[in-house]
DNA sequence: TAAATTAGACCGACGGTCGGTCTAGACTGA
DNA sequence: TCAGTCTAGACCGACCGTCGGTCTAATTTA
C-alpha cells in the first residue's frame, strides 16, 4: 500500500470524519474497524496508533460532535438579548430549525441510529449533549425566575430533567416517524407529543400556561411531508 | 458429554434461569453463550435448538422478568382500596420496599448493570417495564382526576413520562451510589433527587404541593447504610 | 540514528451453523 | 400383550467467518 504520511492532527481528523460518516450511516456495531481503515486507506496498526480501541474512537467522535453543537448553541444565546422566556423558546426552535435544514442527514441518522445495535452510540451522544446543554438551560431558568416568569425550587435539576425528557421525546418521535413513514396521521401524532412536551415543560419550570411555544408547527409539518 | 434429555419447557426454564443468574451477575455482553451452556451442562447445538440467538434468550428472559413484576404490581392495586393519591404513593413505596428487602440482589445488579456493556439489557428491561406499568399508572391518574385530587389534560402520556423519568432517576441514583459507596453524603444526594422527583411528578399530575410522598425516607436511609 | 509512524500477519474469543446421533414414546402386527 | 419398528425432536460438538485487538518489522522523519 502506498504510504502517505500526514501530520498527526490531520490523520486523527480523518479518522473522526470517517467514524462520523460510517457510524451515522451504518451504525456503530455494524461498522467494523476493518471497514474504517479501508475507508481511508490505512492499516490496522495506524488505527491502533491513534486510538486505544474502537470505543475510544467513538468517544472522541461523540466529544467532537457534541462540543461543536454546544458552541453553536451558546453563540445563539450570546447574540440574542431578550427575555428568558424568549430565549428558552429560541433555544428549542433553533435546534428544530437546524434539523429541518438538514433533513436528509437527520432522516439518515434516524434510520441508522434508532436500532438496538446503536444503543451505545445514542446513549453516549445523549448523555454528553445533556451534560453540555444543562448549565446553559439552568442559567436561562434562573434568569426567568429573576424576571418573574418562571418559578421552581430546583433550577439546575429542572434543566436536566427537561433535557432528559427531550431525549425521550426524540426517541418517541423517531419511533413514530419510522413506523409510519409518509402516512398522513404521522404529523398529528408527532405534533401531539410535541404539544404534551411543551405543556409539561411549562409546568416544570412553573411558567404560565401557553407561555412556551417551543416548536414551529409549520416547520414541523413541512419536515414530515 | 453425557446426554440427558428433558421436557421442552423444563429445559427452556433452565436456560432462562441461567440467563437471569449470569446476566445479572456478570452482565449481558460479558456472558458468552459458551458460559451459559457450561453452566447447565449442555451443548451449543442445544442452545440454538431453543433460541434463535443470544439476544433472543435475552428478550425472553426480560419478558419473563417484567411480566412477573407487572403481575405483582397489579395484585397490589387489586387488594388496596383507597384513594388514587394513596394508591399512587403505594405503588412507588412498595417498589422501594421490595428493593430494600432484596438489598443484596439490588446491589449486585447495580454493579453489574450500570456499565456500558450492559446497556442493551438495561434498555430492554426498562422499555418493557415502562410499557407494562404505564396503563396501570394512567388508570390511577384518571381516577385521581375523577376524585379531584389530580389534574392534567394528558393522563396516558403523563403516566408514561413519569415512568421514564423514574428510570432516569434510577440511573442517577445508581450513579451516585456507585460513585460514593458508603460515604455519608451519599444519602443526602440521593434523598435530594428523590425529593426533586416527587415535586416534579406532583406538578406533572397537577396534584397539590406536598400531596405525594412516594418514598419512605427511613427505609431509604437504612438501605444506604 | 533515534523516535515516530505505518503495514499487515497473526491471535483468541465470539456468535452462529450444520450434519448427524440418540432416545422416549407412539405405532405395529402376531 | 409385547417385542420390534418407527419417528419427532432433543441433543451433540466440530467447524466457520468475523471481530477487536496485538505484535514485529519496515519505513519515514527530524
Amino acid at each position: 500500500m502506498a504510504r502517505t504520511t500526514k501530520a498527526h492532527e490531520e490523520r486523527r481528523a480523518e479518522f473522526l470524519e470517517a467514524a462520523r460518516e460510517l457510524f451515522y450511516r451504518h451504525g456503530y456495531s455494524d461498522t467494523s474497524v476493518a471497514v474504517i481503515i479501508d475507508h481511508i486507506g490505512v492499516s490496522k496498526g495506524t488505527f491502533y496508533h491513534y486510538f486505544e480501541s474502537k470505543e475510544d474512537l467513538l468517544d472522541q467522535m461523540v466529544e467532537q460532535s457534541t462540543s461543536e453543537a454546544a458552541t453553536i448553541l451558546q453563540s445563539i444565546l450570546d447574540e440574542t438579548d431578550t427575555t428568558a422566556l424568549d430565549q428558552f423558546n429560541q433555544l428549542f426552535r433553533r435546534a428544530t430549525h437546524w434539523k429541518a435544514e438538514h433533513k436528509d442527514l437527520i432522516m439518515m441518522m434516524l434510520h441508522a441510529l434508532y436500532r438496538d445495535e446503536n444503543l451505545l452510540l445514542r446513549h453516549k451522544m445523549f448523555k454528553r449533549s445533556v451534560a453540555a446543554t444543562t448549565p446553559t438551560l439552568a442559567e436561562i431558568i434562573r434568569r426567568g425566575m429573576a424576571e418573574g416568569t418562571m418559578q421552581t425550587r430546583y433550577p439546575a435539576e429542572t434543566a436536566e430533567w427537561i433535557m432528559e425528557l427531550g431525549i425521550i421525546l426524540n426517541e418517541k418521535v423517531a419511533g413514530i416517524i419510522l413506523a409510519g413513514e409518509g402516512q398522513p396521521e404521522t404529523y398529528q401524532q408527532v405534533e401531539h407529543w410535541f404539544t404534551v412536551y411543551e405543556r409539561k415543560v411549562e409546568k416544570m419550570i412553573g411558567a404560565k400556561d401557553g407561555s412556551l411555544e417551543i416548536f414551529d408547527r409549520s416547520e414541523l409539518r413541512e419536515f414530515l411531508s
